[in-house]
Formats: C-alpha cells, sequence, structure tokens
DNA sequence: ACTTACGGTAAGTAATGACTTACCATACAA
DNA sequence: TTGTATGGTAAGTCATTACTTACCGTAAGT
C-alpha cells in the first residue's frame, strides 16, 4: 500500500533536520552526554551502557552524520568527541521559532529568564 | 527475548526528552513550522498535508506533551498555537553542552557567533 | 430535532529503526 | 608471524511508532 513515506524525496534533509532526529533517541542522548567531559573512545563509551558494542557503533554513525561528534583516529582507537556544528544548527532553528513567535508569549519568556540567571 | 528496552522503569522522562522526541518526527516538525505564524484550527493544519487528519490529531497530542504547543477550544474548534516551554527546555539543554564543553571548541563558537548578532 | 463541521480515540497494519550475533579489517605487541 | 584489542559493517529480528479506516462526541446552524 505504500502510505507512508516521509522524506518526499525532493526536498534535501537539513542539518538541523538530523540532528533533531539524533538527539530524539534516548541511548543517543547518554552517548552524547558521555562526550560531554571530554573525547573517549568507542569502548569507554560503550562501558556501562546496556546496550552491545556494535549498537553503540551504530548510534555513534548516526550522531556523526548529524555534526554532533567528531572522531578521530589514534591508532586502533577512534576517538569520538563533541562538534558544536550540530548544537548550532539547532539553537538557530529554535531561535528562529524564539524570534518570530516571541511577541505572542513574552511574559512566559520572562518567567524563564528569572529563574535562570541566563549564562551569556 | 525482550532485549529492547529504553526508559528503564525508574527514571522519570524529562521535559527536554519528551521535546527532543517529539521534534525528532520529520511531520511534527511540519506541524510545528505550521504554527509559527500564529495559532491554527486542526483542519488549517492539517491542510496540505500528505497525512490523513486522525494522524494530525495523534502528532497534535505528542507535541503537546512535550509542551511545544498549547491547546484552546473556541467552541467547536481546537485551536493550537506554540508553548515556548519545550523551546526553553530544549534550549537549555543544549546550553549545558554549550557552556561545559565551550572552551575546547571556542574557535567555532566565536564564528557563529558572528553571524549572528544574537539576540538577547 | 436534524444536519454539518470539527476533531479526538480505537483498533489494526505497515514502515521504521533500535537492537542482536557473526564476521572482518586494522593496529600494535610479543 | 601470531595473538589481542579495537571497532566498523552485514544480516536478521523484534519493538516501536507513524499511519490507516471506522467510530463517536460535541458545537452550532437550519
Amino acid at each position: 500500500m505504500t502510505y507512508h513515506t516521509k522524506y518526499t524525496m525532493g526536498e534535501a534533509i537539513r542539518q538541523y533536520e538530523k540532528a533533531f532526529n539524533a538527539l530524539g533517541d534516548p541511548t543517543r542522548r547518554t552517548i552524547f552526554k558521555k562526550l560531554q567531559n571530554g573525547p573517549l573512545p568507542v569502548v569507554a563509551i560503550a562501558k556501562g551502557l546496556t546496550v552491545s558494542r556494535p549498537a553503540v557503533s551504530q548510534h555513534l554513525k548516526v550522531l556523526r552524520e548529524a555534526q554532533l561528534i567528531n572522531i578521530s583516529s589514534q591508532g586502533a582507537q577512534n576517538i569520538y568527541e563533541i562538534d558544536p556544528k550540530g548544537i548550532i544548527a539547532m539553537r538557530d532553528y529554535l531561535d528562529q521559532f524564539w524570534n518570530e513567535a516571541l511577541d505572542r508569549f513574552k511574559q512566559l519568556a520572562e518567567q524563564s529568564e528569572k529563574k535562570k540567571t541566563k549564562s551569556k
């Protein structure tokens, strides 16, 4: 019946789309979080996770294609680290909504500002 | 075999997790984008989309639970509009990585700042 | 009351995608 | 060269989820 086809083959997939898709998965968010404190080889990333090492490799691939992480080999090891490009793409996407719709809910925005002291 | 269980029943699902999950789907991003220019009733949202109206209702439910949109009924119509809470939750999540890992890629960060004039 | 428009929910199906094990390739050490 | 550690890819399976059609309830107009 083939009624269910997203990404209707004409349109290019943007960076932020890949990024949202990537961070849409909890395991990938866990992996991403692990890299927050610095670069790690794959085994270190997989350690402690409930899923197998190949599964981790597959997740890393998705994160890499979303430009949320970088790879760099060091001998037999593949070291992954956070790549700001994906984060920037997502922030820019969110800011777009932020800016254009801001006037409609200014009060709510202000509320959030108060309890944060907003870094930078 | 039950080898595949995420959200290991102890942990609460945070707001930003729901939000990332919600925007992880392309159809929901399309819907979300439609609301960017102001509130719309369901039929207006569904118009132009390739999926059925019930499918839209289901997506709206997910977006609502992620606090990315608000509902308000007006007679027989259900009007949806963007809710900043979900956006804020995601921004805060991203900012966390931003701040803690910033030193490792300062130069890239600066690049992005330049071509944006950074709202607020 | 009857009809029409709006839209949520139920039940079932099909596509997607998150996993598994098995295998292979590469780097380095003995 | 042989062995060991690292990690990517292949093929297949199962869970999830994005859909469908059918149905029902509510609001407003005639």
